[in-house]
DNA sequence: CGGTATACCTTTAGCTACGAGGTATAGCTT
DNA sequence: AAGCTATACCTCGTAGCTAAAGGTATACCG
């Protein structure tokens, strides 16, 4: 199935945009794009997955969308709220915690206790 | 929902067995108790998420397992075979590729790209 | 005028982690 | 003897989230 990216990408998402957001407001198919560069092309993003995570997070509160018209076309700009901005530190701990767990048990030197 | 790790779990479950795994045979509830230390704490997982894994590990050919009667209880030994050998080193690859990417989005030395 | 790029969006499917619950034995404590 | 805790296995239902596919519309280039 879905063979993109596959395991390890739930949560991971939220908090891409969420980071990218914390630096400047972006619009959706901007964030797409900004994903793929700045993770180095190790992890691309559909906009079927992006859409979704960016209303959800408008609903909860962590963003506020604005309209805006450039070129004819209509772009909707993205801007993080505080409520945004603590869950993004809030997620970025998590995503240390775990990270450094399963580093821990992945390091060869850590030896299965009896 | 579900609470105790939250987010950022998916895939991981059975990168720890295999992991665990790879040193030497062990039971499922055996596994439980070692995945909660060999990560320093930061991760927990219950029977409920162990034995589906290990049941489906084995469906897949990774591992095979052993009933071994031991002080009148039961225990079903698992030890690893070729196929999750190669099945955990693709999946350990895939885990760097997302953690590095990750990280670099992450970095706040990475500026978003206009 | 047709194709490509930009820009938005929804629906459906499917995986999988997680909690709750369920069985059974062994051993310790009261 | 009764009851609790620990060991050891297991299943089911929910719910969250990713991902692909598809759908609309405008602008620009050849």
């Amino acid at each position: 199935m879905g063979q993109t990216n596959p395991p390890f990408m739930s949560g991971i998402p939220e908090l891409l945009l969420l980071r990218l957001l914390a630096q400047r407001d972006m619009y959706g198919y901007e964030l797409v794009r900004s994903i793929r560069l700045v993770t180095g092309e190790a992890i691309t993003l559909g906009e079927g997955v992006i859409y979704p995570v960016l209303h959800a997070l408008e609903r909860s509160g962590a963003l506020k969308a604005t309209r805006k018209a450039v070129d004819g076309r209509t772009r909707v700009y993205y801007r993080m709220t505080a409520a945004g901005r603590k869950r993004f530190s809030r997620l970025q701990g998590e995503w240390q915690r775990i990270q450094s767990g399963l580093n821990m048990a992945l390091d060869p030197e850590t030896d299965v206790p009896t």
